[in-house]
Parts: structure tokens; sequence; C-alpha cells
DNA sequence: CTGTTAGCGCCTTCAT
DNA sequence: ATGAAGGCGCTAACAG
């Protein structure tokens, strides 16, 4: 309810240049550095070398350090470095072949938890292997998706990672498909990341987590505490990632012989307010189940604050279970027992294949990896009520 | 309490190839596109001049459209640019001077939600002026971040902003202005986010929040509903950012006459586990104050679920702020009062600052921006009860 | 309108 | 052990 209303305190304030001028400060930053105050160009080879009295390929080579340097000239060398804080321009490096290449990260939005997860995992990964790390968000535009891809390659990406491409889109699909030809013809690669490969024919990599199976172990554990009539909070279609949890949802109650009954499918979207919003309507003529599983731990939030409203307790009354294990999972009372995905580990991987450093390694061509997903049990979840409540 | 067992369910399982070889794919994906699939390296400007059978310097005009090109030829050449999916190279390009400057970011961790949101500004105003943006975590080792900012300094970083590089140690903050100061000989900058400036001498611009003054407005509104024991729940002291907020507290307290007690400061991390466990060692004997002050929203979080265990209902006995307007502060029930802080609009400054964009600029020396920060109500808070609970 | 030429900063043979 | 020279791919003068 209570959309927030917001009072202003303090305003937008944009400071003055610092007060005092900066003093002498006796002592200098560091010894070696020199005054360069003029916001100029940086130092180049060429410079280094007039300034240490050698050549450009000697100061190359005693940077390089694969090469034998007489001492005396390399210690000049080193100084004249020194002193002119001198680093080496990247791109004409790379313009002679000793590029590191980059990884490039495509992304909807990073304050998305999941998100966030992967591109950490991601990043990390990258640099891990030398590599850095190239971001740019799409805000789930496809048109801008595609954007950005085509930027990232002609950055010379030497892999690109996407994020939550999974646009349902054909026409999307195709030039998605398109970007990723060129960049196999470039020498790069493009990775899906946690969503499952959008068409069979499209030569990408796919990183995804077992979805449907975390949907179905989590259902089974309600089902084997003895839950029988179990609410499917969220969309039933749209996104593959609900039809996916949908799915391992009717696959564990087939294997416990029960029927579906879509009148325990709720619908709704992924988020906290539709979900409370949804169960909360749902719950006005009294309960008829005994467990909510919601497709995400925001909606599982959401379920509780409805649940909680309607008098129910949890899980006395009603088992309430999610899917993602967020952060606000354990932030719940009681901690919610869910679905872990390995977000982290999913950015990771698909480093990993981007760079084909996968141990056993399958042809050059696409590849495929499933990471697994597990149930984390907290205390949301219990035996059904003798009666059923409401 | 219950941590969560793990019960794994589904492995990882490093997928064969791709079931069925890839189907002729009667339509080819796109009509232009050649089949290149040797993973073969970029198409150059002079394979394109070639095929156009026209100059290289004719191919780049019409790539630029900056001259006057014949139709005609200009035809030849974007179809022979099609044909081969010829993407321009950017070290090339940038070795020639028509470098677009990347904004370089350097950060903790992005799973941490006031990070990501304002990486998430940077990325969007990045990009936005056309700027390309390079990510580097550091996981909080300074001395990692110190590679890291020197690798983005090689990188030919236009600007690097560097999240939370807060640490007190001083060498570290030598080695940083030093860092800074290289930048600004290279032409480039050092913008420092959401932390305050940590040294009067450093190079480098500065970008944070009204920190003191987002603690002072939410005390205030504690004590304007009538609390006189507001408990500090948090760091007294160690980071700045909790010491900000201890100040404000204070502040708040001196402007109402009411002299600052000691013991009601609580102590603690930053975190939801920590707050939890001080807060409820604090109920054992009862509570003594009418309202708490959470340094952060996960802190709040903790405490709420404390308070719940200790048979305090929020706000009826005890009212509960927090800091920061996390996700997790409407998850909550009730629906935390917290401090918003404008962390995407941080990042956009940063940026802002850090490519010269300002309106109205000052000198292009060190500059700095205080963002307000403001007060969010919501249900956590109430006048206190007439009698002391407990 | 188009082609030729000369580098951007670096690395790497090839000569000394 | 060091220097000179050529070229990575591209663009911007300068000719035609």
């Amino acid at each position: 309810m209570s959309i927030a209303p917001v009072r202003s305190v303090s305003s937008v304030t944009p400071a003055p240049p610092r007060g005092r001028p900066r003093p002498p400060s006796g002592n200098a930053v560091t010894p070696t550095r020199t005054t360069r105050t003029t916001t100029s160009k940086p130092t180049t080879l060429r410079q280094v070398a007039r300034a240490a009295d050698v050549s450009m390929a000697t100061v190359s080579r005693v940077l390089a350090g694969n090469y034998p340097v007489a001492p005396r000239t390399r210690q000049r060398v080193l100084r004249a470095v020194q002193e002119l804080d001198y680093v080496a321009n990247t791109h004409a490096r790379a313009l002679r072949g000793h590029a590191t290449p980059t990884v490039a990260l495509v992304l909807p939005d990073l304050r998305d938890e999941a998100v966030a997860r992967i591109a950490q995992g991601v990043e990390e990964e990258a640099t891990r292997n030398g590599r850095s790390c190239l971001i740019g968000t799409t805000r789930g535009d496809t048109e801008r998706e595609r954007t950005v891809l085509r930027a990232m390659r002609q950055n010379g990406a030497g892999a690109v990672i996407l994020i939550g491409g999974g646009a349902q889109d054909p026409v999307h699909q195709e030039e998605l498909a398109a970007i990723a030809a060129s960049l196999a013809a470039a020498g790069s690669r493009l990775v899906l990341c946690g969503r499952p490969a959008p068409d069979d024919a499209m030569p990408a990599t796919v990183v995804e987590y077992d979805n449907e199976g975390g949907a179905y172990a989590v259902v089974s554990r309600l089902l084997v505490q003895g839950h029988r009539r179990i609410l499917f909070l969220g969309p039933a279609t749209g996104s593959t990632t609900a039809a996916g949890r949908l799915a391992g949802y009717r696959r564990a109650l087939a294997d416990f012989d029960l029927p579906f009954r879509p009148e325990l499918v709720v619908g709704g979207g992924l988020g906290r307010a539709d979900a409370r919003d949804r169960l909360a309507r749902r719950l006005v003529g009294g309960s008829d189940f005994t467990a909510v599983f919601a497709v995400t731990d925001n909606a599982a939030s959401g379920a509780l604050a409805a649940l909680r409203e309607a008098g129910l307790r949890v899980p006395d009354d009603v088992s309430l279970v999610g899917y993602g294990d967020a952060e606000c999972a354990t932030d719940l009372l009681p901690q919610l027992t869910t679905v872990h995905v390995p977000y982290v580990e999913l950015g990771r991987t698909a480093v990993r294949l981007a760079l084909g450093l996968t141990e056993g390694s399958v042809s050059a061509a696409d590849q495929r990896a499933l990471l697994g997903t597990h149930v984390v049990l907290r205390d949301s979840t219990a035996p059904p009520p003798r009666r059923r409540p409401g």
C-alpha cells in the first residue's frame, strides 16, 4: 500500500571548488614524480628513448624484459621511464598484435541482483585470465542490445557475453544470430548466459542453469512434506524462465501422481508488488492450498506479506518457497526456503567457455554448459496443518 | 539461526556438443552473409578496398561520411563492406587520434547493491556520451585496487572512477595520490565516488552524498515524533560512512538539546547478522529506548528480526529507521522508513565531472560534488508508546 | 571526386 | 648488446 511519500531534506549542491588552495605540499607525493601539471598527452616511447639516450628498440626490450640488455643501460632506461611516468599505449601495442583481448559483457541492468552476480563472476574470471572487461547495458531494449553488441564487436572484443538476451522477438533473434556469426567470423564468440538458447541454429555458446530441475526439486520437497495443493505464484507463460519453473512444478506433481490444477496457477509478474496483490486477491475467499511456490524470491517476499495480512502464519498455516536465493531470502522472517542458482559461477563459466579454457573441451564450435541448482532449506516450510486453514 | 543445509539436486553438466548437426538452414540468416566459417582474423580496410576496386582512402571516406563520394562508388564500397562484414579496427583508429576515450570503473564488488547502482549510473552516462565503460573489481583489496587502477591507466582510460576507495591506510592513500597525479599528467582524471575525499591534497575529483545530513534528517524525524531515547545501531567508528551517520545523529540530538548517551550506541558492523545479534543481546534486559536508528537498511532488517523475536512490535512499541533505501527496505514488514541515497545519480555525476561536462564548471582542477539525500517515509515509525515497553 | 603519401606508437626482424 | 627499418590498420593532408 503506502507508496512512500518523499520528503526532500537536503538538496543538490554543486559544491564550490575546494576551500583552501592546495598547499605547496612540502614533500612531493612520490620522490621521482616530476611536476608535469599541464594536461598533456601521455609520454611516448620515443621520448623515453631520447631521455635515456638510447634507441626506441632498447627501451622496448627493457620493458618487455625478454631480451638481454646491459645492466647499466637498463638502469638508465628504467629511470627515464619512472621520471617521465611512461605507460605503453595499449592501442599501438594491440595494433602490433600484442592485444589483450577484451571480454565484453552486455546486460540489461546492473541493479538486478542476479545480473550483478553474473557480472561479478564474469569480471573475476576475465581479469583472472588477464582480460579486461568491457561492459554495456541495454535496459532490456532489443534494439539497444544490438547496437551495444555491435559496438562491442567493433571494439575488438575477444568474446562477448550476453546476459538475458531472451527476447522472444524472432526478428531480434535473427539479428542476434547474424551478430553471432559476424563475431565468429572475426575470431570472437558470443556467449548467451543465464537464458536457454533461443535458437538452435545460432552459432553461440550457451551457459545456463538447471532451471526446471530446481523447480522440480523444491516442489518435490513440499510434496514429500505432505503438501497436496501447492499454489504456483507467477506468470505461467511469457518468460522462458517462468515457463521452465512451471514445467518443473508440473513434473513434480506428475511424479506424485497428482493432477495439474490450472486453478492453482495465480499468474502475475516476477516482482514483489504484483505477487502480493495477486495473492491477496486470491485470499479473499480463504485459502484452498497449503503451500506456495513463488517463481522468484521477490515474489515470495510479496507472498509473505499477503499471507501475513490475511492472518496466515508461515510456515505453520502455509508453507512458502521461492527461487533464486536472493539476499532478501534471508532477510525475510521466516527465512525463505528457496532454490540456489549459481549466478557467479555462471558468469565464470561463460568466460571460460568464451576463452576456450575448458578442460576436455569439445570442438571449437558451439558448446553448452548446464550448471546445477540446489534447494536451500530454511524456515519457511513445514508439513501442512491437519485441517486446512481459512 | 538455521544456517541453511544444502541439498545438491542436479550437478554440473559439461554438456555434449549440440545434438543434431546444424541444419543447412534453408534461408541464410542474412542475405548478404557469405560463408566465412573459418575462425580467421577480421577483415581489413585494404581488403574492402580491393574488393570494391577503389583506394583505401575512398573506403575510409565512405565510412566516415564526412566527404563527398560518387554515389556509384559509394554503393560498391558499401556492398563490399557488407559482403566482407567489415568492421573498423578500434585500435588503429584510436592510434590515429580518433580515440573514443574509455571510462574506467573500479569497484570492490558488484554484488553490493549500492555499488551496483552507482555502476549502473556510470555506465549509462558513459555510453550516453559515446564512451565505452571498462570495469574492474578489487574485492576491497587495496593492493589489487592499485593494480587495477594502473591497468586502467595503461588501457588509456580517459577517466577513472573509483568506488569505495576509502581505505584508511595512509600508504595506500599516497599511492592513490600518485596514481591520480599520473592520470592527470596523462590528460585523464581520477574521480572518487561515494566516499569522502581521503586526503585534501589528492588531485582527484570527489563525488559524494550528504551522508551526515541524511542521518540528521531521519533522526530529527524521530525526535519530532516524540522519541527521546534513540538507539544508534552500528559501528561508531572505523568506516567514515558510519562515522558520518553518527555525526548526524549527534547533531540532531544536540539540536533538540538532548545529551548524547554513549550507552545508546550499540556498535557492531554494517551487516544484517551482526545487527541482529547485537540488538538481541541488548534486549535481554528489556528495552530502554523507543526507536532504533540502524546505520544501514541491512542492519535495520536485522534489527527488525531481533525486535520481533523479543516480542516488540514495530512501530507500535519501537520505531525503526534505516539508511540507504535498499530494495529490502520495501520488502520488510512494516516497510522501512529510511534515507534515500542517489547512488545512480552519483555515478552519473561522476562521469559528467570526469568528462568535464558540467555546466558552469569550475577550473579544470579538482572539483567536488555533493548530492542531497532525503528521508523516505514508510511504515516503520510512529510516535513512542505512552509507557515505555518491556 | 579519387588516389597517393605519411605517419599515429609500438614491436621485431635484420643488421651491426 | 644495441640501432635502424618496416609495418600493424587507419585517417588526413596533399595531389591529381
